[in-house]
RNA sequence: GCGACCAUAGCUCAGUUGGUUAGAGCGCCGGUUUGUGGUACCGGAGGUCGCGGGUUCGAGCCCCGUUGGUCGCCCCA
């Protein structure tokens, strides 16, 4: 109602790569972060949350300075302070900085979990977006490899009370301690540098930068080399190979799927040991819905103690989008329509009843009265209840079927 | 950051080789029909054709730019 039209500007529009949600897809992920909710209680893990920004050097120090998400995706920006925030394009960092700053080795071994939005330049995709969001669940301070199995097992019960377990599968890998880990590398760099004059540009970018990317390029000029590539298990220490056949152990006894994949790596420098993907075909490009890993040496390099840690991050969105049509239920319990305004008082009362026992309920009031019928009729609810005229006397009319169609029926009578 | 395709009513879309006043379905509003009924019919509101420039007697249609979307590359959840 602005007199003056100089007050209105003309609309902005969303930024780039963020998402209004409404209705279904609103349900779905919703009906995500409910089930993911319900889960980690089923595992022990606590509910945590930290900072939607943190400082600058958080992410720039742990993810790794060459690694992409630092070098061109962060949103970062001075505050009014002069100093430098970014807004999280992950979960781990902050989480290992807030254990440090808390002092929450005294909970170690500590499982928490958490969701919310991160936030990536990126250009949008399927399954991409600048402002996304995540589960992500974390145990700190702890160096057993039951601690990474249990992990899994979270994850893949998730997957599965998700109802989308099949068509994704769980690989992993191990990328052994920072002894193996150093020596495959040597290796590698040694064997792409001797097929140099064959690797594609982005590899080429790659042997300077992470090396070990190379290895799940999809460019057919790196596929031959990176087949012929070293695996890690050469270069694996002896407790490092004990490590992994800990966790697949603890896999296997817990009846969990999954498959051996010595090409898959961790964008992110600070994974060491176990690394795992959930991947799919059915998003695009965007493969993977839950990955994570071991990060052993993240809490020491942002200036805490040495503390084992391993945990996974999965996307909401990718989660939402793979749920089966039917999965979300969001019928009324009954919906009223007040075919006569003389009865609105009446079609109040009935509302406010069923409201307060419990039942969720609409009125359809508005429009033709002749309409009204219909227009409930449309609305997806267990009871259709009309409130009217008919024979000059108030009449209450109810169609459903079920128990709680009966149930909100009895509660309409006894007015 | 690179590439391809796309942008017309609230939504999903049509719109001929460039040619009067840009259409349909759904949804919304009103009327009629039906009258324990989720039906059918009639009417109405609603559009700077994403935005800016250009070509042309004339542009929704062709060209350039720009913004956004979609899908790949890349990256990653």
């Amino acid at each position: 109602m602005s007199k003056d039209k100089s007050a209105r500007i003309a609309t902005p529009q969303a930024v780039r790569g963020t998402q209004d949600m409404l209705g279904d897809f609103a349900d779905r992920f919703a009906h995500v972060v409910d089930t993911f909710e319900r889960v980690r209680r089923l595992y022990g893990f606590k509910r945590v949350e930290v900072p939607v920004i943190e400082p600058t050097a958080v992410f720039a120090r742990s993810l790794g300075e060459t690694t992409d998400v630092v070098a061109k995706e962060m949103y970062s920006f001075d505050d009014r302070g002069g100093e430098s925030i970014t807004l999280r394009p992950e979960f781990t960092a902050g989480i290992a900085r807030a254990y440090i700053t808390n002092g929450w080795q005294q909970f170690a071994p500590l499982k928490v979990a958490t969701h919310g939005p991160l936030f990536r330049y990126e250009r949008p995709q399927k399954g991409r977006y600048r402002q996304f969001h995540q589960l992500d669940a974390e145990v700190l301070g702890s160096d057993s490899p039951l601690a990474d199995a249990e992990l899994l097992v979270f994850a893949d019960q998730l997957l599965k009370e998700l109802g989308i377990a099949e068509g994704v599968t769980l690989t992993l890998n191990t990328l052994g301690d920072a002894e193996s880990r150093d020596a495959w590398r040597a290796a590698l760099v040694e064997h792409f540098e001797a097929h140099r004059g064959n690797l594609s540009e982005d590899s080429l970018a790659r042997l300077d930068k992470n090396p070990l990317r190379i290895l799940d390029s999809k460019d057919p000029r790196d596929r031959p080399i990176a087949d012929s590539a070293p695996d890690i298990d050469a270069f694996l220490t002896g407790e490092a190979q004990d490590f992994f056949g800990a966790v697949t152990a603890g896999l296997d006894a817990a009846g969990v799927a999954w498959e051996r994949n010595a090409r898959l790596v961790r964008g992110l420098d600070y994974y060491r040991h176990t690394a795992f993907e959930f991947v799919t075909d059915r998003l695009g490009a965007q493969g993977t819905v839950l990955g994570g890993g071991r990060y052993d040496g993240l809490i020491e390099a942002l200036g805490g103690p040495p503390t084992a840690a391993v945990g996974w991050a999965a996307g909401i969105e990718r989660l939402a989008m793979l749920l089966a049509d039917d999965v979300i239920d969001n019928r009324l319990d009954a919906v009223i329509a007040v075919e006569d305004d003389s009865q609105l008082a009446l079609a109040t009362r009935a509302l406010a009843a069923l409201r307060n026992g419990g039942f969720a309920t609409e009125i359809v009031a508005s429009g033709s009265p002749r309409k009204r019928f219909d227009k409930a009729a449309k609305i997806p609810a267990h009871a259709l209840i009309s409130v009217g005229i008919r024979d000059g006397e108030p009449h209450i009319n109810v169609r459903g079927e079920g128990d709680r169609s009966k149930a909100a029926e009895a509660v309409v009578r006894a007015l």
